[in-house]
RNA sequence: GCCCGGGUGGUGGAAUCGGUAUACACAAGGGACUUAAAAUCCCUUGGGGGCAACCCCAUGCGGGUUCGAAUCCCGCCCCGGGCACCA
C-alpha cells in the first residue's frame, strides 16, 4: 500500500478541479475515437441559446443531470460520445443586438466563449472536437440543403396565410409563440393578423405517422401525453350542408349522431364561402364583423370577451338529416385552421353552440334523451336519440357510425378524421437566421438554389432592423437580393425571409458526428453506426415543439433515402424544472441565479451534487442556498475516508452496506434518481465512520469513489490517483454488487394488533410463517393488546410484519 | 375551462406491486474541543400526554374500500407548469 497517499492535506476543489480540467484535456479523457468505437452511445443534451447572461443555474441542472447519466454509461462501458452546440440563431439574439447596436455576428462569438467557459467549468464530459453553432455557414448550409431536400419533395409549400403579426418585432410570430393574444417575448403587445405568403413545411401529412411512432419510444410518460394531446387526432365524419350557390359547405364533427339537432351552421369569418353566399343586405354587416375579426390573432382573438358574437349572412344551407333548410352564421370563434372551417351546430348538446343560440335567439331541438340528466345543454354519451326519424332510441354510439353511413349512402357525408396539428410555417421576416435557399424569376417562376450554390450567405448587413413593411431587411441590400436566375441566367430576386430557428434545432444531432466533413450534412457511415441518438434528456418545455420538428425532419429525410432510422430519440427523459422563489427562473421575474458564485465559492463538485439532491430531477426543485455546505462536508468526509484507506478487506456490517449501497445506487442512477442516490452514498459514509464501520479498506472505499465519480467527476478523479490508480476514474468499471454481501444477517418484523404497530422482532430472514406468529404472540406488548380476545385472523408478509386481528 | 405534475416535520425532501411514515440533508437547541471564535466531533429535534414502561394524534380537506391507506376509489380545496372556444 505504498502508493497511497496518506495526506492529511485538506479538499482545496479550486486546485483540484483546475488540474483534472487540465489533465482530461491533455490526456483526451473526454475524447472518444468515432469512428473505432465499439460500444457507440451519445448521450444529448438540449443545447443552450448562448444568451448574453450566461448561463443560468437553472441550464446546468439540465445539463449536469446529463452529463451524471453519460458518464455512469461510459463507466458501464460504452464509449460514450456527449456532443454540445449553440442554438444561436434567431430573435432572441437579433433583439438583443438591436438592444445594444451592436451587430449579432460580433455579439454570438463573445457569448459562446463565455457559455464555453462555464460549461467546462462545471465539469462536463463533452467532446469539444465536435462543438457546433447553427450560425455557422458550415452548419446552415446543411440546413438549407435540409430545407431543398424537402422543398423537391413538395413537403415545402408556399402558402398565403394568415399569420401573427407582433408591430413590436415588426415580424411574424408562430401560432405557438402568441400567448394569450400577445406576443412572447412582448407580453404587452397584442398580436394582430397579416395575410403574408409563408413557406410551410407539411408535417400534417405525417400526423398519423408521429402519433403511432409514439408507441415504439421509449420516452417520459408526460412528454408522450404532451405529443398526444398536440397532435390531437379526433374521429368523426364531415358532413355536407348544400347550399343555394351549388359549392356545398363541409363540416367537420365528433358527434354525427346529433346532426338531426343541427338548427344552424357557422363558419370562419375567413371561409371562402361566405363572400359568394352573403345576402346583398347583410354584406356591409359582415364586411365590418370580418374586418374586426382580421384585427386580432388567429389563436385568441377573442380574448377580452368571454361572450359569444356572430352575425347572421342571410343565407340558408340544407341540414343533411333533416333536409330543413338551416341559417349560416359567422363567428370568430370557428377557427379555419381547424376541420374544414365550418361546424354544424347543435345547440341542444354542445356548450358554445347554446350559448350562441341563446344569445342569438336561434331553435335549440333535442335529440338525446339522457338516461337521468334533464338539464340541457347535454354533452354526454349516456343516451338514446329522439326527434331523430328512424335513428330515434338508438344509442348515441350506434348512432354514430349508423348515421354516418346513412349519410354516406345518399353521398352527403364520409367518416373522417382530423388533427390540431398545424402545418409549421417557417418564414421569419427577419434577418438572424439562414436565408431560405430559392430565387423568384420572372420567367422561371420559384427557382431553388443550386446544391452547389450553398450555403446561401447570410450577407454582413450593418441596418438589420425590421420594418413596418413586412418584408425581410435583406430585400434592402440589393447586392445581395439582385442574383441572376439558376436557370436562365436572367436577374432575379432572393427569397429573403430567413427560416425558423426550430429548423437549426430540428436536425442538429445529425451533425454532431459529422461536424468535420464540408461535403455532407452527415455521414453514412458515422450516422449508422452512431444514430438514433440512445438518450436525450431534456425540458419538457420543448415537450412538442422541438421533439416534434425533429422527429418529423427525420422522418421526412428517411423517406427521401438519407437516413436508416425514421426517429431520432429512442429514449427521452423530461426533468423538472428548477424554481425560485415558487416560479420558474426568468429574467423578466428578476429570479434568475446565476452559478458561477457558487461555484467559486463550493466547487464544481459540490455544486453538481448539491442541484442534484435537492429533489428528484424528473421534478425540478426549489433553489436555495442553505443545505450546500451539508454536500461540501460529505465530500470533505469521503476526503477523509480515502486518506485512511489502509488494507483490504472490511468489517462485516461495513461490506454489507457497501453492497446495499452499489445496488440502490445503480438503481436509482438508471432512473435518474439522483437525489436518493447521494443520500444512499451518505448513509454508506455514516456508517463507515460509526463505531461498526471498523477500519477503512481499498475494498470499501474504491468502490465508493466510483460511484461518486458521475456526480463529482473532478474529486474522484482526485481521489482515484490517491488511492494508487494511473488511469482515469473513468476507464475503469462501475462497481458490482453480491446479493449475498447485501444481504442482512438479522431483520425487524413489526407486529401489529388490528393494523397498529404493538412490536418489534428481530429474527434471521426467511423465517417461517408459523415461528413468525409463534414469536409475535409469545410477545410481551403483543399480548397486552391480545389479552385473551379471539384472534380471528392472522395476516403474514414475509420478512416484513405480522398482524394479528382480534 | 381542459390536460399534466404536486400538496408529507421549522425547511428541501424519503417511503407509492397498500405492509415499520418522516431516510438523507439543512436549520435550530445542547454538549465536547478552544483563551475565544470559526471549523470539526457527539447528542436532541413531528405534535400531545406520562416519573417511566409506554399511550394517543398526525402525510391539503371530507367520505369510502381494506386486517392495514401518504399510497387505491369518490367528492372538494390549494400550488406549479402547459394549452386556449379543436367542432
Amino acid at each position: 500500500m505504498a502508493d497511497i497517499h496518506n495526506e492529511t492535506d485538506t479538499y482545496d476543489p479550486a486546485a483540484v478541479e483546475a488540474k483534472w480540467q487540465r489533465r482530461w484535456i491533455e490526456r483526451g479523457t473526454n475524447t472518444v475515437s468515432l469512428e473505432r468505437a465499439e460500444r457507440p452511445f451519445v448521450n444529448l443534451m438540449m443545447y443552450p441559446y448562448p444568451s448574453a447572461e450566461g448561463l443560468h443555474v437553472g441550464n446546468v441542472f439540465a445539463f449536469i443531470g446529463s452529463d451524471i447519466h453519460g458518464r455512469y454509461r461510459r463507466l458501464r462501458g460504452y464509449d460514450v460520445f456527449e456532443p454540445i452546440g449553440f442554438d444561436a440563431f434567431g430573435i432572441h439574439s437579433e433583439n438583443y443586438a438591436l438592444q445594444v447596436n451592436t451587430h449579432p455576428a460580433e455579439l454570438i462569438p463573445r457569448n459562446i466563449a463565455r457559455f464555453r467557459e462555464q460549461l467546462r467549468r462545471i465539469g462536463l464530459m463533452v467532446n469539444w472536437e465536435h462543438e457546433l453553432s447553427t450560425t455557422d455557414p458550415a452548419y446552415y448550409k446543411w440546413t438549407q440543403w435540409i430545407f431543398l431536400q424537402l422543398y423537391e419533395a413538395g413537403l415545402a409549400v408556399k402558402k398565403a396565410a394568415p399569420v401573427n403579426w407582433c408591430p413590436q418585432c415588426m415580424t411574424v410570430l408562430a401560432n405557438e409563440q402568441v400567448i394569450n393574444g400577445f406576443c412572447e417575448r412582448h407580453p404587452d403587445t397584442t398580436v394582430s393578423q397579416r395575410v403574408l405568403e409563408q413557406w410551410f413545411f407539411t408535417i400534417t401529412q405525417f400526423a398519423q405517422r408521429l402519433l403511432d411512432n409514439l408507441d415504439t419510444l421509449d420516452w417520459s410518460d408526460s412528454t408522450r401525453t404532451a405529443q398526444i394531446n398536440w397532435i390531437g387526432r379526433s374521429e368523426g365524419a364531415e358532413l355536407v350542408f348544400e347550399t343555394p350557390v351549388g359549392e356545398p359547405i363541409r363540416v367537420f364533427t365528433t358527434r354525427p349522431d346529433t346532426v338531426f339537432g343541427a338548427t344552424y351552421v357557422l363558419l370562419a369569418p375567413e371561409h371562402p364561402l361566405v363572400d359568394r353566399l352573403t345576402a346583398a343586405e347583410q354584406q356591409a354587416e359582415v364586411n365590418a364583423y370580418r374586418r374586426r375579426a382580421t384585427r386580432m390573432d388567429v389563436v385568441a382573438r377573442r380574448i377580452g370577451s368571454a361572450e359569444k358574437t356572430g352575425v347572421f349572412i342571410g343565407a340558408y344551407a340544407s341540414n343533411p338529416a333533416t333536409g330543413q333548410m338551416v341559417p349560416i352564421w359567422i363567428a370568430d370563434y370557428v377557427l379555419m385552421e381547424y376541420g374544414t372551417g365550418a361546424i354544424m351546430a347543435v345547440p341542444a348538446h354542445d356548450e358554445r353552440d347554446y350559448e350562441f343560440a341563446t344569445q342569438f335567439d336561434l331553435p335549440i331541438v333535442r335529440v338525446i334523451e339522457p338516461e337521468n340528466e334533464e338539464t340541457l345543454p347535454y354533452t354526454g354519451w349516456d343516451g338514446s336519440l329522439v326527434n331523430s326519424g328512424r335513428f330515434d332510441a338508438m344509442s348515441c354510439r350506434d348512432a354514430v357510425g349508423a348515421i354516418t353511413k346513412w349519410l354516406e349512402e345518399k353521398r352527403l357525408g364520409k367518416e373522417e378524421v382530423q388533427y390540431r396539428l398545424h402545418d409549421w410555417c417557417i418564414s421569419r421576416q427577419r434577418y438572424w437566421g439562414p436565408p431560405i435557399p430559392i430565387i423568384y424569376c420572372d420567367d422561371c417562376g420559384e427557382v431553388p438554389v443550386p446544391e452547389a450554390d450553398l450555403p446561401v450567405i447570410l450577407p454582413p448587413l450593418d441596418d438589420f432592423r425590421p420594418d413596418a413593411s413586412g418584408v425581410s431587411p435583406l430585400a434592402r441590400n440589393e447586392e445581395w437580393y439582385r442574383v441572376p436566375c439558376p436557370r436562365c441566367g436572367k436577374t432575379a430576386r432572393r427569397e429573403t425571409d430567413v427560416s425558423d430557428t426550430f429548423l437549426d434545432s430540428a436536425w442538429y444531432y445529425l451533425r454532431y458526428p459529422s461536424t468535420d466533413f464540408d461535403d455532407r450534412p452527415f455521414d453514412a457511415e458515422l450516422t449508422r453506426k452512431w444514430l438514433p441518438v440512445d438518450s436525450y434528456i431534456g425540458g419538457n418545455e420543448h415537450a412538442v415543439l422541438h421533439l416534434m420538428y425533429a422527429r418529423f425532419i427525420t422522418m421526412a429525410l428517411h423517406d427521401l433515402g438519407h437516413l436508416p432510422f425514421e426517429e431520432p430519440f429512442t429514449r427521452f427523459r423530461a426533468h423538472g424544472t428548477i424554481v425560485k422563489d415558487g416560479a420558474k427562473m426568468s429574467k423578466s421575474r428578476g429570479n434568475v441565479v446565476v452559478p458561477d458564485a457558487y461555484i467559486a465559492r463550493w466547487g464544481a463538485d459540490t455544486f453538481r451534487m448539491y442541484l442534484m439532491f435537492l429533489g428528484p430531477y424528473q421534478e425540478g426543485g426549489d433553489f436555495r442556498d442553505t443545505g450546500i455546505s451539508g454536500i461540501r462536508r460529505f465530500l470533505e468526509r469521503v476526503w477523509g475516508i480515502v486518506s485512511e484507506t489502509d488494507g483490504t478487506g472490511g468489517a462485516e456490517p461495513a461490506v454489507r452496506k457497501l453492497h446495499q449501497t452499489i445496488r440502490k445506487v445503480t438503481v436509482d442512477v438508471e432512473g435518474l434518481r439522483y437525489n436518493t442516490a447521494i443520500a444512499a452514498m451518505m448513509e454508506y459514509v455514516n456508517l463507515l465512520r460509526s463505531d461498526e464501520g471498523g477500519q477503512v479498506t481499498r475494498d470499501l472505499t474504491e468502490p465508493l469513489v466510483l460511484l461518486l465519480s458521475p456526480f463529482a467527476p473532478h474529486f474522484a478523479e482526485e481521489c482515484w490517483e490517491r488511492l494508487g490508480h494511473h488511469e482515469s476514474v473513468f476507464d475503469a468499471c462501475w462497481p458490482d454488487f453480491d446479493e449475498q454481501l447485501a444481504r442482512e444477517a438479522e431483520i425487524e418484523i413489526v407486529v401489529q394488533v388490528n393494523g397498529k404497530v404493538r412490536s418489534r422482532l428481530t429474527v434471521r430472514p426467511g423465517i417461517s410463517e408459523e415461528e413468525a406468529i409463534r414469536l409475535a404472540k409469545a410477545d410481551e406488548s403483543v399480548r397486552k393488546f391480545v389479552n385473551g380476545k379471539e384472534i380471528r385472523k392472522e395476516i403474514w408478509v414475509p420478512d416484513r410484519l405480522v398482524n394479528l386481528v382480534v
